[in-house]
DNA sequence: TCTGGGGTCCTAGGACCC
DNA sequence: TCTGGGGTCCTAGGACCC
């Protein structure tokens, strides 16, 4: 049997954690720059406030007025995540991380009763972290995640939600809106609802080979999942990961090529920093950059890809995604966005090495360890690479940022006593 | 003034081959 | 008039997730 637990509006909770005159108010919390809502508050969803807004399009309005925005602190977030994780830990023989407020549990081999051992999980995780969750079980994870959904719609209920059995889940599966269902997302449900599937237990009925049909082999193991067939395992160790990106809308539009080869060579820093965190190399980098889609800006948008020698060398991918960069820039535009992929990546050791390196690998390997070393040691940015900055004007807004409660020595609470 | 960032998986269609 | 058939591999784009 699986748990699966999350944070209820998380961001929003890990801010309240540490600042108590936010309890009991509306608060959001907002994407980079500023820009739209990506957490609120039963009191903030109350007034009509929803994700993704653009909160410069509604800030104004006076049912808004008391409202609390604070910008993303994912330093923050971060942290909260991983203590949350460790209270886990202590409760059950395995945790599987799934995103920064969710964690699946294994129930298995435990003798007290889920229900009650959740509750106790939620307490627990309440009291050390001040973190609000709620835990849904079932025997695969779309039926847990389901039951989550369902504790968490019931506001003033138990936070718990059991579909362990079917007999239980299979009743309340005629209410659900196959909305709620993981994985059928706003094109899955457009094509539901034309043939008149609306609830869960409408989905199930559908037959699986017309079903096939009408959308993907995903939709088919979803159906599956429901019914109590495993179809998506539990704590399988995932391959190396295939991509990884750093993408930033700018606080204010670049229009020069120096301000946008800063910006690329700074991503780049980030991204290969990240790289060699996981141990890998990238043998293929993306770069895009676009202007601004909403404000009626002259449109321009443009991306490309190039393979390399698998490298996770800072200077030689700065060096190939500022040519790239290059390559794509045109003159004349109001820049919004832009951002560095990496993509074809592999472990490090197991990276074939080219028979002409335009590097020795051996010094590469050993500035890359130093230059990282320092930076772990004396603070991000200690050591920097020529053509990045550390603070320039296009960097994002983050007009209400909390301190860095929990990773920052300057920014720990004093307790008086 | 102002509209996020970072992932995974699936499929259709083109390139290529015999 | 009349232009095969069947396979693999790769990639771009869509859908979905939080």
């Amino acid at each position: 049997m699986l748990g699966l637990i999350d944070g209820n509006s998380f961001y929003c909770s890990c801010e309240r954690a540490f600042n108590p005159d936010l309890r009991h108010r509306a608060v959001v919390v907002l994407s980079n720059n500023d820009g739209c809502v990506i957490a609120r508050t039963n009191e903030a969803r109350d007034l009509g406030l929803k994700m993704g807004e653009p909160w410069h399009l509604v800030r104004d309005k006076p049912q808004y007025r008391n409202v609390v925005w604070m910008s993303s602190n994912y330093a923050l977030y971060g942290d909260m995540s991983r203590r949350m994780f460790e209270v886990l830990h202590d409760f059950v023989p395995a945790v599987e991380p799934y995103s920064i407020d969710e964690m699946f549990l294994d129930f298995d081999g435990l003798a007290e009763s889920l229900p009650a051992l959740s509750s106790r999980i939620r307490e627990t995780v309440r009291r050390i972290t001040k973190i609000p969750t709620c835990i849904g079980i079932g025997p695969t994870k779309t039926i847990a995640k389901l039951a989550n959904r369902v504790a968490k719609a019931d506001r003033n209920g138990p936070g718990v939600c059991d579909f362990a059995l079917p007999a239980v889940r299979e009743a309340a599966y005629g209410t659900i809106p196959v909305a709620d269902v993981w994985g059928l997302g706003p094109a899955a449900q457009r094509k539901l609802k034309d043939i008149g599937v609306n609830t869960v237990a409408d989905f199930l009925a559908y037959p699986a080979d017309d079903l096939r049909g009408l959308l993907t082999v995903t939709a088919l193991r979803t159906q599956h999942e429901l019914m109590g067939i495993e179809c998506v395992s539990f704590g399988v160790v995932p391959a190396t990961r295939k991509s990884l990106a750093v993408t930033r809308s700018f606080g204010q539009p670049i229009t020069t090529w120096p301000e946008m080869r800063e910006a690329v060579a700074s991503y780049t820093l980030r991204a290969v920093e990240k790289l060699r965190g996981y141990g890998l190399v990238a043998a293929a980098v993306q770069v895009f950059m676009h202007t601004n889609r909403f404000n009626g800006d002259p449109p321009y948008a443009n991306h490309a890809t190039v393979t390399l020698e698998p490298s996770n060398d800072t200077i030689l991918l700065i060096g190939a995604t500022v040519r790239v960069a290059h390559g794509l820039w045109r003159e004349g535009f109001r820049y919004a966005k832009a951002g560095v992929i990496f993509v074809d990546l592999c472990e490090a050791e197991k990276a074939t090495i080219p028979f002409f390196p335009s590097k020795d690998p051996a010094r590469s390997a050993a500035l890359m360890r130093a230059l990282d070393a320092i930076n772990r040691r004396y603070g991000r940015d200690t050591l920097r690479v020529g053509g990045t900055v550390a603070r320039p004007n296009w960097s994002m807004r983050r007009a209400n940022l909390s301190p860095a409660y929990t990773t920052c020595l300057e920014d720990i609470l004093p307790v008086h006593a």
